[in-house]
DNA sequence: CGTACGCAGCAACTAGATTTGATGGATCTT
DNA sequence: AAGATCCATCAAATCTAGTTGCTGCGTACG
């Protein structure tokens, strides 16, 4: 039903897909995504639970949030940051159409 | 039924997931990985498909394998190799887990 | 207002990953 | 058995991404 606008976000091409996976692949970036699986939280919460620099933080948020993986609103002074659900989603579709298929033999070299 | 050896494979802890995502987080690699997405291929004909230096392949194929995300065999003098399934589905489970419970507000700050 | 706080951005430094070109082991061909 | 092919590995050179410390803007509080 490509016309009707479904619930499922659109499918990733591999680029936005390597973008999504790079910004995963941080030990540090992970734990900040593993804090926010918990829920939102905002960014001084964060600094103090994972302690770390606060613009060590920040730069990580950064680069989550450009990846579409994160989600920020701010409060006062206070910046509230929460996985987007979607781009999980998305990456998970990603995975799936991926290993969809790939059962199929080789054709032989020689 | 932590006793009973399931089909479903073993949930990944964060440090794991990382290997998985730094793996895929590479361009390249993920070429690769969609390449071989469509089947089993051996590695000359990676090499001519994708263009690339022979050595250069080497080494990325060895990345993804050492991840665990492929599985390779010999045969004469060629080596296939093919995604493993079982890699790209845990890493999906682990995503999925990542996505359940962050709906949660946060709670404020000051 | 003036001061304190929360957070983002920048520049220089550092550490780690990738590329390149060359070498070597294994297997097949003739 | 010699030569050719396929592939892995290594060391050196290069790139890229992360860290650190500091500066600056916006908001709140007295």
């Amino acid at each position: 039903m490509p016309l009707a606008p479904s619930l499922a976000p659109a499918a990733l091409d591999p680029d936005q897909a390597r973008q999504l996976l790079k910004a995963l692949a941080d030990p540090l970036r992970l734990q900040v995504i593993e804090a926010l699986g918990g829920g939102e939280r905002c960014v001084c919460d964060l600094t103090a639970d994972l302690g770390l620099a606060q613009s060590k933080l920040s730069f990580h948020l950064k680069v989550l949030k450009q990846a579409g993986l994160l989600a920020d609103r701010q409060e006062g002074r206070w910046v509230y940051y929460r996985l987007r659900v979607e781009a999980i989603e998305q990456l998970r579709a990603w995975l799936a159409a991926l290993g969809a298929q790939c059962g199929k033999p080789a054709r032989s070299c020689p």
